[in-house]
DNA sequence: CGGGGTATTGAGCCCAATCAAACTATGTGG
DNA sequence: CCACATAGTTTGATTGGGCTCAATACCCCG
């Protein structure tokens, strides 16, 4: 199976063979193993190397001095533990684990070194981080906007095409290793609240959750649901790979328009 | 009045006088006014060219089809519109004005050949977009987990930090120009029930607003009720500046511990 | 086969939304 | 400089989505 981040990056930005072939010496010279529910990094860590996800999942979260936490990503395979390259000083953050899984680790020297030399690569993992800070936007706005309904439909969806980039879907299968409370953390609902959403979901057959396995029968109708369009995710430049022939038609179509700001909502 | 960009990038990596120069350069030669309530950019653009607010506010916002509408965030003078440095090809969300205000436009070769030549500017850019992107975070944090009371008040700190930051705080009092309806679209809120919370503030003498100028007497205890710990402004590399004795102490101490994944909340 | 983590169900409550109306600035044109 | 219009703020009454607490069922795994 392919390196995950290879594969990522490739879909958007052409990658010379030598470009791949850096990224791939890269990514499997120092490789570890997590288990599950371990922490990767936590909160006042200062890395000093970039760590990119080989398989498993692991999320970014946080939690108030009360106790009370959040999940503010989930990490795929593919995607890089580290807010990002290096010039950040302390994480604000922690990084924990989901599942177990392989980590790479890209010393500091390696990393700018490759990007120095080899600006498509630096270009593409830019191209990353901004991909990232766009999917915590849509968070914000799921959070602030939809119900607890859509905000679930919403997630599972970004998850799915998430996963399909990396090519960790079947059809219209994926796994889905994280316990009902994580997502409930996710979506900022209480496990219970969580779980009667899940059903509904079951009811209306927009989805098949069943053991770790997460089927989708109908993904443009759980899109519809959510009122979900992926122009976030940034697929591609252009058609193919999830930009289905809706996602045109699902962007607001509300250029300098009189009631681009309204009062309340 | 100084550049607010130059004055924000400073304060964290040290520029040389001929970089600021060319900073200083880059953001005036081209500069335009904005009104209130204009559309600096929509969903679908595709900025070509790199825009730091020099006076005034805007906000990201993001608009579902039903009209629901998120502030995702403001954007305060020394900020860059552009969600970042052209990588990304179309806006995935739309960025308004708030108040009137002047914005910088720098041509993309002119911004490739500045973080091209000189390391230090396009570290202390790079910087800076992660630092929004910690800001986003927060906001997912904020929304997922503080409840309307403690969300206003960590927003409000935020923004005073922020705004200090480039020197647009007197003392314990900045100005506000936002209305509360954007402050609600901002915090997750209906208008309504953002009121309530702003009397309860008032009420508990943690902030007198008059007219558009906030004050807040005593920031340490705002900062306690919005269970705000600035790490994630990343203000500096070690003290001062706003990096308060309690930021220690605010950061939560759970480094692998047994419990750092416990089930729901 | 027991046990801990996980999922499910039920009943009651509360925070924030909704609806509706009044009140107060802030303008703007006559 | 007043009168009207408009945007913004404030107040009250009511509703409801999601939370809480608590108990039960499930399922994987040693």
């Amino acid at each position: 199976m392919a390196n995950p981040l290879i594969r990522k990056l490739q879909q958007v930005i052409r990658l010379s063979a030598d470009d791949q072939r850096l990224l791939e010496q890269a990514t499997s010279e120092r490789v570890t193993r997590f288990g599950q529910r371990e922490d990767l990094m936590s909160e006042g860590d200062e890395p000093r190397e970039i760590h990119p996800i080989l398989s498993g999942w692991a999320c970014r979260y946080k939690q108030l001095e009360d106790g009370r936490r959040a999940v503010l990503a989930f990490l795929l395979p593919g995607d890089l533990c580290d807010p990002s390259p290096l010039v950040l000083g302390e994480m604000d953050h922690s990084v924990g684990t989901l599942t177990s899984g392989t980590l790479a680790a890209i010393p500091r020297a390696v990393f700018e070194e490759l990007t120095f030399h080899h600006p498509r690569v630096a270009q593409a993992l830019w191209r990353e981080a901004l991909v990232q800070a766009a999917i915590q936007r849509e968070w914000t706005l799921s959070l602030g906007q939809r119900n607890a309904y859509e905000r679930l439909c919403h997630l599972l969806c970004e998850l799915f095409l998430r996963l399909r980039i990396v090519g960790l879907t079947q059809g219209p299968s994926c796994e889905l290793p994280v316990t009902q409370a994580k997502l409930a953390e996710a979506t900022g609902l209480t496990g219970v609240h969580l779980n009667r959403m899940l059903q509904e979901l079951r009811a209306a057959n927009l989805v098949v959750l069943k053991g770790k396995t997460l089927t989708i029968p109908d993904l443009p109708a759980l899109m519809a649901v959510a009122l979900f369009s992926p122009n976030y995710l940034h697929l591609t430049r252009e058609g193919s790979a999830g930009e289905s022939h809706e996602a045109a038609a699902h962007r607001v179509s509300n250029h300098r328009s009189d009631s681009a700001h309204p009062g309340g909502r």
